[in-house]
DNA sequence: CTGAAAGCGCTTACAG
DNA sequence: CTGAAAGCGCTTACAG
């Protein structure tokens, strides 16, 4: 049914080891005429390497695995893996996604059950993460390890600026609000420590924290429970924000005059808030390019035409702050 | 460093069938003391097979490969895929996502490639793809195998829904709104089909058809370009009718009695939009239940204690229409 | 320039 | 109750 490097052997009249070569890339020694026996060969009957075959003869195989962190999986996450799956395919790689569980168990059966080539994520992994890929010697790629900074956590400059820019704006009293499910908040605490940070810096009193799902009751209630006018709301995202503006409209009071809010992701959605959103935007693409251009600069593969891109957040200031 | 067979057949003093069998669950006719060994010296090495050893010798992988299409990847969605995860795992198999791209040439590559036993979608595979799956050998499962019913789209039972919705809050001058970018649109024609049909049926005139963005200008643009007051807006999902709900009250039309919106999705923004959205819910959750039986089922695992969920779609009524 | 041979880690009849 | 042997599809030195 399926065609091995055998059957295209048998039709080209060579031997597996001379397919091999040639479909490989190490085919210059061979005679024009051979190579071109092989190719067509293959072509004729639609070859597909086995991955297994291969995987086992190499001892790793050509999977790279993206880790999808428990979170928002926007639209536009989906734009960039799509990008980094031809880019890789263009090397002969194949990418493949992998949602992260709470234990590191699965991940464990996925890298030592397909010996891929690299484990990337978008996210930093977590210590557990980490140590599993070291202990199981599979090549580990985040943005971490992509900008050769020190590790510190980008969420801690994100609450930053997010509350610098509402003390620019003259709210001194800030809030921060978590998204409920502790789950879908991985980054709730970075956030909430840099918004603690620029409080300290300014002399202004500890931020009161709230926390609500996305639903108008919490988003009342969490309305209810600060101290207006005059507060600043930091959101966790911009669905929060925008659950929140929500209420404080209800609720009657003038944004961004009594209250002001500042949401973090710049989804589409949070321009046809009224008023729009401020917020603050994170160039994911640019990341993601230069996690794939350290990924595979890591795997030995020429990457003299990727220019590394800058990556920042980047404030976006609208009606709500 | 990683442990294989040999090191685990080695350290309990047996062979490799003997480790192979044990491990496999057939060991039933192996002395116990024989099999104690056996599976404490695999768990003393941390010993995970080799999935490519094991895909060679078997003939297929015990890989599940699961689609996912170019739309919006909603939070949900990873919930879904977390927990068909999970279910999967517990009889041995590992789900990876791979993501559709416009050829089926990356799918060829991953299927060929990785022989999985089954590759499943949320979404109904296209034409191309169902006839690749079939000529590798390679079992397909979709929502439509997965309810025994005949090949229908069900986009257009969703347009009809939302447009019969509609009409029957009186609204006589329909309108379908598309997502403009065609890739993020796949089920747009199934939907405005529906509402034609609905339509037709109520001797109504033919739908109006726009397309936007989800911007602001677009949202505006195309609120001025519909005739009002009077018309109901079939919208293709939340965020469109979002984008127009918010377009429609800067021009200063009264929701629901001059124009009227219904969405589709029921997104937990959906609820705390101003008045709140009218939508229709999808069990996305019932749905994906039924697509994991029916592949288990096709896979010849027992599926005695996996009772059939009900799927439907749900009218949610609120404040637009 | 090309092929024979060994080996990657596993599973599966089969023999005992 | 257990093991020796063959084979899954590939790649990689090595020999010629």
């Amino acid at each position: 049914m399926i065609a091995t490097s055998e059957d295209v052997a048998r039709r080209a009249g060579v031997s597996r080891a001379t397919v091999s070569q040639i479909l490989n890339g190490r085919g210059q020694r061979f005679a024009v005429e051979t190579r071109e026996r092989v190719t067509q060969a293959a072509s004729e009957l639609e070859y597909q390497p086995s991955a297994a075959g291969r995987t086992l003869a190499k001892g790793s195989s050509d999977i790279v695995i993206a880790v999808i962190p428990y979170t928002t999986f926007g639209g536009n996450l989906q734009d960039i893996f799509q990008t980094a799956t031809e880019e890789l395919a263009t090397r002969g790689l194949t990418l493949l996604l992998h949602l992260a569980t709470d234990s590191t168990a699965p991940l464990d059966r996925v890298v030592t059950g397909m010996k891929p080539r690299a484990v990337i994520s978008l996210t930093p992994f977590s210590r557990a993460e980490l140590d599993l890929l070291k202990s199981r010697g599979v090549l580990a790629f985040d943005p971490q390890s992509a900008s050769s900074k020190v590790r510190t956590d980008p969420n801690v400059d994100i609450g930053a600026l997010q509350a610098r820019y509402l003390v620019d704006r003259g709210y001194e009293s800030l809030v921060f609000a978590h998204l409920q499910d502790a789950r879908l908040d991985p980054f709730g605490e970075g956030r909430e420590e840099g918004v603690r940070r620029v409080c300290t810096e300014h002399g202004l009193p500890e931020p009161m924290i709230i926390r609500l799902g996305i639903d108008p009751d919490d988003a009342l209630a969490a309305i209810d429970s600060i101290k207006l006018p005059g507060a600043g709301v930091v959101c966790y995202n911009d669905d929060v924000a925008t659950a929140l503006l929500s209420a404080a409209t209800i609720r009657g009071w003038k944004v961004p005059d009594e209250v002001g809010f500042i949401g973090m992701d710049h989804t589409p959605l949070s321009a046809v808030t009224l008023p729009p959103l401020s917020t603050v935007g994170y160039d994911q693409r640019a990341a993601a390019y230069n996690l794939i251009t350290a990924a595979l600069h890591g795997l030995g593969e020429s990457v003299d035409d990727r220019e590394p891109m800058d990556v920042k957040f980047a404030l976006v200031p609208r009606g709500t702050a």
